[in-house]
DNA sequence: CTGCTATAGTTTGAATTGAAAGCATTTGAA
DNA sequence: TTCAAATGCTTTCAATTCAAACTATAGCAG
């Protein structure tokens, strides 16, 4: 569906990108939801997960930059896995009001089991593209990622408001 | 920050492009949220007001299917819109389970004053890639997301628990 | 040392979100 | 016609999400 809007020629061009972008990525999320649903993990709890599985132990900054969330959002994720036991929270004594998130052997055990399906899920939902397609995708979605890092700031980072700083 | 996962090829690849497709996808609408923020819009009311306003009047499913929601999720941004006076619903007298919802007066009025900064915030930040990117894109993500009505379903749809249905 | 500022987390409040259950209406099959 | 299934919407519940306010700690300037 291509949008009706009714502007200038870059800004139509720009905005069926857009709708393409958003509807793509939410897409790619709503199927991989539903098989997470079925082991009781919703997509923020797998992310969370998988990065101390695959970075390793980490605090609650790091995994807010890592995943591009909140502080509010990662301390609620985080309760709900440590009220589960998967991982585990212990005061950094260098650091007083840092906490180091870490997995619990039963938290390593459970996203062992579970990421290697979930990225087979991935693995096949991509595989409608052929793998110079999705190396060309990664590369377009990278460059307009990064364009964050100059004029953006993550959620929960103040916001300036002024018009030109 | 590509995946540490130790995969196949063909899964390693298709994670990376994952991550920045999801990362790109999520930047952009961290960055678009700000500024609707500022005139008392989320992105999902954004979404039914823009709509209505370049479809016209159409009933919750249609919304549903247009903005990739669950049937749940759109009654109550409507119910958000409706209570600021910018929507109204009205019973269908045709199919009388059905509610028509459409844009107000004074909704047609507000979109119409914010939609233009919106696009044109969307096109500022797609200017990181030149015209024939964002057409590749485009392209590349139309081609992802059209694979949902092949095997995937939208939310709030029922999901089939088969393992092969 | 004292106090100011920055940083790490948490809490609070409001909106979003999806699944599932429930209600009213319509449709279609017997 | 009649009733079971489907459809459109709402409600309920739990989790997510963000912004903003708040607490505690660290680090720095004087």
């Amino acid at each position: 569906m291509p949008t009706r809007y009714k502007g200038s020629q870059a800004e139509v061009r720009a905005l069926n990108c857009y709708i393409k972008l958003t509807r793509a990525s939410e897409t790619l999320a709503a199927k991989l939801r539903v098989p997470l649903a079925r082991e009781g993990l919703t997509t923020g709890q797998l992310g969370v997960l998988e990065a101390l599985l695959h970075l390793g132990p980490m605090n609650e900054r790091e995994l807010c930059r890592k995943l591009l969330r909140s502080g509010g959002n990662i301390t609620v994720v985080v309760d709900n896995l440590e009220r589960r036991g998967l991982v585990q929270r212990a005061r950094n004594l260098k650091d007083r009001r840092s906490v180091t998130v870490a997995l619990t052997p039963e938290g390593l055990r459970f996203i062992r089991g579970v990421f290697p399906s979930h990225a087979a899920r991935i693995s096949v939902a991509l595989s409608v593209l052929n793998p110079e397609e999705q190396r060309e995708l990664g590369r377009l979605c990278r460059k307009l990622g990064r364009s964050k890092a100059e004029q953006g700031s993550a959620p929960g980072e103040p916001v300036s408001t002024l018009k030109n700083p």
